[in-house]
DNA sequence: TAATATTATGTAAGCGCTTTCATGTATAGC
DNA sequence: GCTATACATGAAAGCGCTTACATAATATTA
């Protein structure tokens, strides 16, 4: 591989010039930037980003650690980021967290230590206090779907309360009024958010939540199936039910119609995330955008104008959930 | 950020020692190995990994192009292939190429030029020719799903037309002998492949395939809705499907059901890839597994055995397909 | 045309490490 | 006790760039 100094040889200029045409920052005679590009051209010259990096203390790497690389959520965000970050001529290591404090941790030292520009983290076991922390050392970062007060400038959330509120009030308004509930593990925050805005809906049409059964899942296919079983047991009389997340919704759906239910005459089911195969599922399955892509941009947005000085547009920091109304909510008799 | 030289200072010992105990590769005296150890801890010191590339021209990072980072099948890839670099200290830089000649070619140049040690390609567009050129460069790759003679020995590659083959047999086993096929493009190895193994299983159930009803699909959902609406338009007497993804599978199942075939009843259906929601279909979806984990652990060790000379077993190149019977497919009246 | 302001280019000192080669020090052999 | 051998450590030269700072070339003004 040619180096940046074959180039100044066979341009005839210093190093310092063909530093300056690659990275087009200080002025340089066009006939000079003509004569380093054709060098560069010639050799097949591509400058080396680890030097570039060391020298420059900026290692064009964004590090993103997301909870899960497989699955249907982190695919899309993960997809968004790279397009955004590809553009800039910027590129992207990822980690995966697995929801785990430890491996959390890990995971942004790891990227720490790879010297990352940046930071994009969707972290959920990590506590408020390590982020807060975490935000006086060196690496900047954005937060995904987390909301730290302190830290508040750099969190991009979707109002998840109001999600909630979304999906039980749309089963309200179709003339439910025993309407189960599957929650994600209520230590995340978005799982907590998400059932206050079911409460929410409850109180605002007069339904004693205390009649509203509850299950606690795990955001996972089995959870929902274990939760829907248990629902119906302990109420059978119930003929909708929230589900905290898509994953759940499936295992739901699946358990119910082994109980014998058929979907969705006599029970209506309610997702939340609107992941990609969500209307694969049949009924093709009603729920709740999580627009998980924009804020996916959003984010690199916010490191494109934080850390690299890019000039764009203005950060949103809250998203707005919104209803997909599909086949799994039918009125009720 | 503390550097090499604070603890070399601190431990009052020299640079090139403070690297050998990092690096554990050249004997160091347990007292002076302590002494070190313990500077390090002190200053809370972390190699920076950017000069440790710079001085040592590796880079501890592996670059994997894929074609889209959402979708199922690539999630579960990357996943497996990040575990297994994570553990060995290496980091993933990921690239979608979106089976686009000109992207796939950009997204290596782009992790070429990010000095990464290895390249794990799965890639569709770009020519043979290309990718021989290519291992005459200095970086080393392995190829994914994808067979290029004169590479063989890094290709790790699925048996594609024993596939399709399975496939294509499982419902001439139920008794289906008229049965349709949509394809992926067929300019992408392996749907020709997977054709190909239908056409042999139909050969040996001496069904002539002239008589078999072929639609060319995209590998995606609308392709798979597309092609059933087509070929049972086609051969209204079709009893059976194959589709050589698990995608197209779905919108095939939707467009058959609005068709008013009732599933699996009149219109058996068999997929291919076993995604993660092929069960979360209804019925659940008969089809053929593609091991994409297995297959990139297997990259990953190639990388980690061939780049970094790591003592591991040895590489299993092909990866046999194997059939999950669920409720999609049922026997032929 | 000389003096001054501007702009373009060159010089050289790092960035934080690895690694070769040289040197020093302990151990063994006689 | 002296040399031969092994082993542990240090000195210093890069790896390929960026970026002050210094200098040279050019444009501007009087």
């Amino acid at each position: 591989m040619a180096t940046i100094y074959e180039v100044s040889k066979l341009a005839g200029v210093s190093l310092a010039t063909v530093s300056r045409v690659i990275n087009n920052n200080t002025p340089v005679r066009e006939a000079t930037r003509i004569k380093v590009l054709e060098a560069m051209d010639k050799l097949g010259y591509h400058p080396n980003s680890v030097a570039q990096s060391l020298a420059s203390s900026r290692s064009n790497s964004i590090g993103i650690v997301v909870s899960e690389l497989n699955g249907p959520f982190f695919g899309t965000l993960l997809s968004d980021i790279e397009t955004a970050f590809r553009k800039a001529g910027k590129h992207v290591i990822i980690a995966a967290g697995h929801s785990d404090e430890k491996l959390e941790k890990e995971s942004i030292s790891f990227l720490q230590s790879r010297n990352c520009d940046a930071l994009i983290l969707h972290v959920e076991a990590v506590s408020d206090d390590y982020l807060t922390e975490l935000a006086d050392k060196d690496v900047p970062f954005v937060l995904l779907n987390r909301f730290v007060p302190s830290l508040y400038q750099r969190c991009i959330t979707l109002n998840n309360q109001h999600g909630g509120y979304l999906a039980t009030q749309h089963l309200l308004q179709l003339g439910h009024t025993n309407i189960g509930y599957i929650s994600g593990p209520m230590w995340k925050h978005d799982a907590e958010q998400r059932y206050n805005g079911h409460l929410r809906a409850l109180a605002e049409f007069a339904i004693n939540s205390s009649q509203s059964v509850f299950y606690e899942g795990d955001y996972h296919e089995k959870g929902g199936a274990d939760g829907m079983t248990q629902l119906l047991n302990t109420d059978p009389q119930i003929t909708a039910v929230v589900c905290a997340n898509d994953e759940m919704a499936a295992g739901a759906m699946t358990a119910a119609r082994e109980l014998g239910r058929s979907l969705p005459e006599q029970l209506s089911v309610v997702g939340f995330d609107n992941v990609n195969f969500s209307h694969y599922m049949c009924p093709k399955l009603t729920t709740v955008d999580y627009p998980i892509g924009g804020m996916g941009q959003m984010a690199s947005r916010w490191v494109l104008k934080n850390v690299y000085q890019q000039k764009l547009g203005d950060i949103q920091n809250v998203f707005e959930p919104r209803l997909i109304q599909r086949d799994s909510a039918a009125a009720a008799k």
